[in-house]
DNA sequence: CGATTTAGAGGACATTTGTCCCAAAAGCTT
DNA sequence: AAGCTTTTGGGACAAATGTCCTCTAAATCG
């Protein structure tokens, strides 16, 4: 996590190293949760190493994938994180990961004593708008068919290790119409 | 625009006030723009009146509208005023528009003044995530019959500025198929 | 290891959405 | 008012995508 921090250029060695006692390890099994539906999600987690996949749920049931979080980044359920309100997401781990888990009150205390941390929490919802805007271009202009092809180009081999129902609902698409792109891409290959 | 700044309940009078310098009055006829794709946006803008569409350009030419902004609401190229990279957007009135324009520069002298003005920043990313969240699920979940029927819903009279062609592509959509949508929706109302 | 669950491919058919048109209506300009 | 241009609605057909279901292979678990 210290890596990731340094990267963004904000920070003296000594304000990365003053976060290391908030810093609380936790490992998930294949299944467990990092926040479930409901929650208000008051922690962000860096991925050590593993896999997170955060979903919601539709009316008739329907698991709906939001995204995923590979090594080495950030995620929380951020809508709840920031309004306070109850959490639509489900955090869930793909298989064993390893976090670093720091609390949002935490992470206030530690502004009040930087701006470099206020900095940081403003970068990262930067961020995190432009990965949002380039996703709805993709729904606007785009057909399903692209956006897996981009998907698969995007995080080359990440994606072995996620079942393609969970690809599926994050291109927001079926798993049957999934299955026939990945035929069509097979076919145009040889 | 000091309305909306007092609703954050982040500045002091005098704060609000200091802001007023800067601000720019500039009116846009309809079919002016704001900025141009390919150059990189340094202003935020408030809406005092008017309407706004942001759009974009496939390959093969087809405009795609990414979203409006309404009366006393802030508009800016997002993306390229946080990257600095140049704008894919394009900002055009659709109707007479009054503007308050402020410079991203000055915002940033501000900022060094008082840290409010970095709050609000941080503020004002976190908002606009939340509203492209929601954006995503409603691609991922939703067909288009109910993405316009939500849209109708949240956007009550504003809609009636709005040539259908520009509603349709900010949908995901063709023409053709929202006037199919509209006409299955008089259809059901009788 | 065998039993049970889960993931993946895909057939058959239905629905949604797109493409390519054209014509009427509405808005703008001179 | 006449003559443009833009907007809208919709027919006919094609392509994309969903639904329901079945079969098989792979993964998991006791």
């Amino acid at each position: 996590m210290q890596n990731l921090l340094r990267s963004y250029q904000l920070f003296s060695e000594a304000e990365i190293e003053s976060l290391g006692p908030f810093l609380r390890s936790r490992r998930l099994e294949k299944g467990d949760y990092l926040i479930k539906a409901g929650k208000i999600c008051t922690e962000i987690a860096f991925v050590q190493s593993g896999l997170l996949r955060s979903y919601y749920t539709k009316d008739d049931g329907d698991e709906i994938t939001y995204c995923f979080t590979f090594e080495n980044t950030l995620m929380t359920a951020y809508s709840s994180l920031i309004t306070g309100l109850p959490s639509s997401e489900n955090i869930q781990a793909l298989v064993p990961t390893e976090l670093w888990v720091l609390q949002k009150r935490d992470l206030e205390a530690l502004a009040q004593r930087s701006i470099n941390w206020i900095l940081l929490q403003k970068h990262l919802a930067e961020q995190q708008y432009v990965e949002l805007e380039k996703r709805i271009f993709s729904y606007q202009k785009e057909k399903a068919s692209e956006r897996y092809r981009e998907l698969l180009l995007a995080q080359p081999h990440y994606l072995q290790q996620i079942p393609l129902q969970y690809l599926a609902s994050y291109l927001g698409i079926t798993r049957r119409h999934l299955s026939r792109i990945r035929r069509e891409m097979l076919e145009r290959a040889n």
